[in-house]
RNA sequence: GGAAAUAUAGCUCAAUGGUGAGAGCAACACCCUUAUACGGUGCCGGUUAAAGGUUCAAGUCCUUUUAUUUCCA
């Protein structure tokens, strides 16, 4: 028996598989019954289970879910190793905020060792909620062996890596601007200069600074008719950044002017060189024509400026053109000859703006980010003093202070914040700032000084503005592999293909070395050992190493007996001290490793190589396939790929697994980046706003299969989907309400009949028109969706499903089947072929509608995992066709391309469609499709077509009710014809003159087109010889008749109403009523009836002239007029009453 | 500031450069149903974000702009 069931709960489904599942080790047997030596590999992006998973956590992982498990059903074996993501900024704030402690905390309040063990616990805290949804929506993936980020295991492979890269000098240190508090001694994460409160408005002293231009060949146009200096006007907020200006910065798009006028504080006439547009700002109303006899005075602030030369048009100097001139330093307490061959000249940025200052910016590399990379990439060195180690180090120092060589402020603090209130109220201080401003204004180097409030950041430590810095940073040299990147990153498949190619590519384009260091406590520690202010350095690549060093460290006296180190994180690896060649003391480095080293690393890390496991690692490197959201694009996708090209260069290890197993040097060569997970208005879904969608109540109210199907169908993955609640009811309804009755259908009377399948299969060639063409569709739809899984197309898959699932096996096969399966069969004749037409017709149907929903179960299967393995096994456990216990377990349908008939297809289509017409008219001209018609009249396109149409006569027929079709020619010229150009073939042919040949094919007459049609070509008035293939031509009208159009079709519907056509009509009504009366009644559909009517006498007329009809089809034993009759369902016929009573025998 | 994606009916999405831009949902009306709270037919709905350009022909190709979103700075 096919179990049967009372509703559709998708809910209930979902639960209910998946308990089936657990039980059978359903998903261990999807691994273990494919072979291992055709594997397919996917890898895990690990999840942080430091916060609860979303509704997008779902959409990713369904996305994950489709692929293995199509490759299953394709036969490969597919092993998904779970992981987690452990270490990381996240984790150490969910930690500080349930201690209600900060960083500075640390070491204080609570030891390291107690922080770390603190957020340890956190980062499994979700494990069992995780886990839970997992199992629940359906995701397959091994969480009983799954990689963690923090165990010794992991850390120790990615101590190798380093190592790899340390012993080809790709890993080395550096230094990188950031965000410094001096006062607490540590840079600021991006992420706690984003903390409210941070930016506050401050009143600085601002200076614009004459830098004066060095006059040699390449300035010399700028000297055309200049009579004084000649000076660069550079604005900063930051004067104490002047001594170690190293460039001025211009957009080389502005365009800039000359101004001549007197020094406000000196009195020397100057002239300098700002941008035009902030001549107002800077000048205001007091430009003159001319300065001639104007004279400096002293008491007025607001001295007169004068364009220099006299056309102010002609002055423009365009940004680009002062790009390279020299200047004087401005403040040279430090200089040698590589600042003065390269340093002090103007270099062009894309940062300029004219927004305010003078449109030229002051540049110091070592304090801003900007400055940095400005200087960086115009190869500006940088201004810096050597310290006692022989260290280059800028000219302020760790705390703040200017240092020893700039002999005016040495030992100043450069922020005035940084002084202790009592020290600032003393008389006569001034902030560093002033002293700077006070000494340029005496040189007559300060154009202007005045107060500029602005928005500056602060520590939040502290309460004081932070520096921009130089700090020490351990860089990967990403840059050194940077073209072999680009050149493999080519050969990856990346879904959409313009994440790959523009987001992806164009980050390749303008790679930077990456820099590995975070100032934290939890994660993985650098390991790498130095001296202290000595060149020498160790880096450690595993844990025998380390111990063996330890034990060199404890025999020189460096470490007490017998330290052990158990736990490769902070703070225990910080108590390793060991010694170098020379027995000094080496201490690591306390930077611990950005965590998108982790999960870039993880193709090795899982499996631990090299250091086990060597052979898994090689039957699964590189990954076929990966997916993660598109914010993954810079953060896995690229930490992956840096990571094996690297190590593609750098390890011999990884290089020899590579070359057995075909690898240029990818981590991954298929990837999808899916979009966001929007609400149903587009807006980010956030626990603020209250709009985000739970995941578990979701699936709970829906099942997962739905919001699987839902999530995939409504739009690609690398969309943002809005998420609409109403949008998963309607797939509930709509795709798996449909499929669920068709099965229903299947079932209901499957049982009645006891079709176990067992009969032989009727050749598809000799079962009815219609098997025929399911069938053929089936196949066709088989191999669509094989090809749109194979090429990571989810969507036009499962819309593929869809569509066949709705429009063509519900809605046009079963409907028109219907009768097939409820025909009674001739006593004898059951049970096998060779017996009567009828038991023939029927198992033919029966075969056709399991071989679709077995298929579609097979098909759907990666989507809907839980409704499809429902579906699969309640047909198999009673056929016992397949040997599997489990859809995930079955394979890929096999394309037959001997059963696929296009003609066929086609011909079904025209059946459609010529239905949907002559409904559409009946609907017209109001007569209903119980009451038959007597004829459908089709104006005949071509001979094949009369042919293609007599094929699938009768469904049309029986579909529409109508008696006969009839095929008309235009051989009277009764057909009105329509002609359109085919622009498509005439576009080659006639190009320009598209316009009048159009326009002449329009004005074309009746007779025109007949010859066309006869003879294939005419010469048109444009001079053009028309083929036939060059247009078409429509029957678009048969006048006096009922006509309707759909694209070349054209159908005329005789709807005259004869008397037996009227009776007839009649009768079905009457079969309707009761019917509905049977319904109502609660009778079984094989319960046999008598009847007996009272009516209008011209309506038992019809009755009884149909009588044979109507028994069969209410399955009456016999019909009787009563006109006594009392009893019974009052109805109406044709409007009038008439009275029915139904009992059964 | 840079890069990328998206923009088509009230909503969700289609539309190999080929000329009246289509479905589904929703609304409305009528009809059908011994699988189907399902289906059919009709009706309603569009300056294809805007402006230029290329072309015989643009929703589609190019340029600019706008909006939304993401990543980076």
């Amino acid at each position: 028996m096919y179990k049967e069931y009372k509703a559709l709960n998708l809910s209930e489904t979902g639960t209910e598989i998946l308990a089936f599942w657990k039980k059978h080790n359903i998903f261990k047997k999807s691994i273990s019954s494919r072979p291992a030596n055709n594997p397919y590999t996917f890898y895990e992006g690990p999840p942080s289970a430091n916060g609860m998973p979303g509704i997008h956590h779902v959409m990713a992982r369904a996305i994950k879910d489709i692929f293995c498990r199509y490759k299953t059903l394709k036969g490969y074996q597919v092993k998904r190793k779970g992981g987690w993501d452990t270490h990381g900024l996240p984790i150490e704030l969910a930690v500080e905020k349930a201690l209600g402690i900060t960083k500075d905390d640390i070491g204080k309040k609570i030891s390291v060792e107690d922080y770390n063990n603190a957020c340890r616990k956190e980062v499994m805290r979700y494990t069992d909620i995780w886990n839970d949804l997992t199992e629940k929506m359906g995701y397959w993936v091994d969480l009983e062996d799954p990689y963690i980020t923090y165990k010794n295991e992991y850390i120790e492979t990615l101590w190798w890596i380093l190592k790899q890269l340390h012993e080809k000098d790709l890993l080395y240190k550096g230094y990188t601007v950031q965000p410094y508090s001096p006062k607490s001694g540590t840079g600021l994460s991006s992420h706690e200069l984003n903390q409210p409160g941070t930016y506050k408005n401050v009143k600085d002293t601002s200076v614009t600074a004459q830098f004066k231009v060095k006059r040699d060949k390449d300035s010399e146009f700028l000297f055309e008719g200049v009579d004084t200096d000649l000076y660069i006007l550079a604005w900063t907020t930051t004067p104490w950044t002047l001594p170690a200006n190293c460039a001025l910065a211009v957009g080389p798009n502005i365009r800039y002017v000359k101004l001549k006028t007197f020094n406000q504080y000196t009195g020397i006439p100057v002239t300098v060189i700002l941008a035009d547009a902030l001549v107002g700002k800077v000048a205001g109303p007091n430009v003159v024509p001319t300065l001639d006899g104007l004279q400096y005075d002293p008491k007025n602030k607001t001295q007169p400026y004068a364009y220099y030369s006299a056309g102010v048009a002609t002055g423009h100097i365009s940004g680009s053109e002062l790009v390279g001139l020299h200047y004087e330093q401005l403040m040279p307490y430090v200089t040698n000859a590589d600042l003065e061959a390269n340093a002090f000249r103007v270099i062009a940025a894309d940062f300029v703006t004219t927004e305010d200052g003078t449109g030229i910016v002051h540049t110091a590399s070592v304090f801003g980010s900007d400055d940095f990379r400005a200087c960086k990439e115009n190869g500006v060195p940088s201004v810096m003093v050597k310290d006692e180690a022989g260290k280059e180090v800028p000219l302020v120092n760790k705390q703040g202070r200017f240092v020893d060589e700039v002999t005016d402020f040495a030992g100043r603090y450069v922020k005035e914040e940084y002084y202790s209130k009592e020290e600032r109220e003393e008389p006569g201080f001034k902030p560093t700032d002033v002293l700077i401003s006070i000494k340029l204004k005496e040189e007559n180097k300060a154009f202007d000084v005045k107060k500029y409030e602005h928005s500056y950041p602060h520590s939040w430590r502290s309460d004081e503005p932070i520096l921009y810095y130089p700090l020490d940073s351990w860089f990967i040299r990403t840059t050194a592999v940077k073209d072999k990147m680009v050149a493999l990153n080519k050969t990856i498949n990346w879904k959409p293909e313009s994440t790959g190619t523009g987001r992806f590519g164009n980050w390749l384009e303008n790679l930077v070395d990456w820099n590995l260091s975070r100032s934290r406590f939890w994660g993985t520690p650098l390991p790498i050992w130095r001296e202290e202010n000595g060149p020498e350095e160790k880096c450690i690549g595993s844990i025998a190493e380390l111990e063996a060093e330890i034990d060199k460290a404890i025999k020189a006296g460096a470490m007490p007996e017998g330290f052990e180190i158990v736990d490769l994180h902070r703070p225990y690896v910080d108590d390793v001290i060991l010694v170098s060649s020379t027995g000094k003391p080496m201490f690591r480095e306390p930077d611990l490793i950005d965590v998108w080293f982790d999960s870039g690393a993880m193709p090795y890390a899982q499996w631990h190589f090299p250091f086990e496991n060597k052979e898994q690692f090689e039957n699964s490197y590189p990954a076929d396939f990966i997916a993660e959201g598109v914010d993954q694009t810079r953060g896995w996708f690229f930490t992956l790929h840096a990571i094996a090209v690297m190590l593609s260069e750098a390890s011999d290890e990884v290089k020899a697994v590579n070359a057995k197993v075909g690898n240029k040097g990818v981590a991954f060569k298929n990837v999808v980046s899916n979009g966001l997970v929007l609400d149903k208005n587009g807006n980010k879904m956030s626990k603020r706003l209250g709009n985000a969608v739970d995941p578990f109540s979701t699936i709970k109210q829906y099942g997962p299969d739905a919001a699987r199907w839902y999530m995939i169908s409504n739009a690609s993955p690398w969309d943002n989907l809005k998420f609409n609640m109403e949008g998963l009811d309607e797939v509930r309804r709509k795709f798996f309400g449909t499929l669920y009755n068709t099965y229903a259908f299947f079932a209901l009377y499957a049982n009645i009949d006891k079709f176990r399948y067992a009969e032989a299969e009727i050749n598809i060639k000799d079962r009815p028109e219609i098997d025929q063409w399911i069938i053929s569709l089936l196949n066709t739809l088989s191999k669509d969706v094989d090809g749109f899984y194979a090429d990571y197309e989810p969507t036009k898959a499962s819309r593929a499903i869809q569509e066949f699932v709705d429009e063509h096996l519900s809605n046009w096969y079963v409907r028109l089947s219907r009768r097939r399966f409820w025909k009674p069969v001739r006593r004898g004749a059951e049970g096998g072929h060779g017996g009567s037409e009828d038991s023939y017709d029927k198992l033919s149907a029966y075969q056709t509608l399991y071989t679709c929903l077995i298929t579609i179960a097979k098909l759907m299967s990666p989507v809907a995992p839980f409704f499809a393995d429902r579906l699969y096994t309640d047909l198999n456990k009673t056929t016992h066709k397949e040997e599997f216990e489990s859809v995930h377990l079955a394979y890929f349908p096999e394309y037959d391309k001997s059963v696929v008939n296009k003609a066929l297809e086609e011909r079904m289509q025209m059946a459609q469609d010529i239905s949907s017409l002559v409904l559409s008219l009946r609907k017209k001209v109001g007569i209903n499709v119980r009451q038959p018609l007597s004829r459908v009249l089709l104006p005949i396109l071509n001979k094949n077509f009369e042919h293609q149409v007599d094929q699938v006569k009768d469904l049309i027929l029986s579909e529409t009710n109508v008696k006969g079709i009839e095929y008309i020619t235009d051989a009277s010229g009764f057909i009105k014809k329509k002609i359109k150009p085919n622009f498509k073939a005439l576009g080659a042919k006639v190009g320009k003159d598209m316009k009048a040949v159009a326009e002449a094919i329009g004005n074309l007459s009746a007779e025109k087109i007949a010859q066309l049609e006869t003879e294939g070509a005419i010469e048109l008035t444009t001079h053009h010889t028309l083929l036939i293939t060059d247009v078409e031509i429509i029957a678009e009208d048969v006048p006096g008749w009922q006509v309707a159009n759909l694209g070349k079709l054209t159908v005329a519907l005789d709807v005259t109403i004869s008397n037996p056509l009227k009776q007839e009509g009649l009768a079905r009504e009457l079969v309707n009523r009761v019917q509905n009366l049977r319904k109502t009644s609660g009778l079984e559909v094989t319960d046999r009836i008598n009847v007996r009517i009272k009516c209008a006498d011209y309506i038992w007329e019809a009755v009884n002239n149909n009588l044979s009809y109507i028994c069969a089809e209410i399955l009456a034993d016999s019909i009787l007029t009563d006109n006594e009759l009392t009893e019974g369902e009052k109805t109406e016929i044709d409007g009038n009453e008439i009275l029915i009573a139904i009992s059964k025998t």
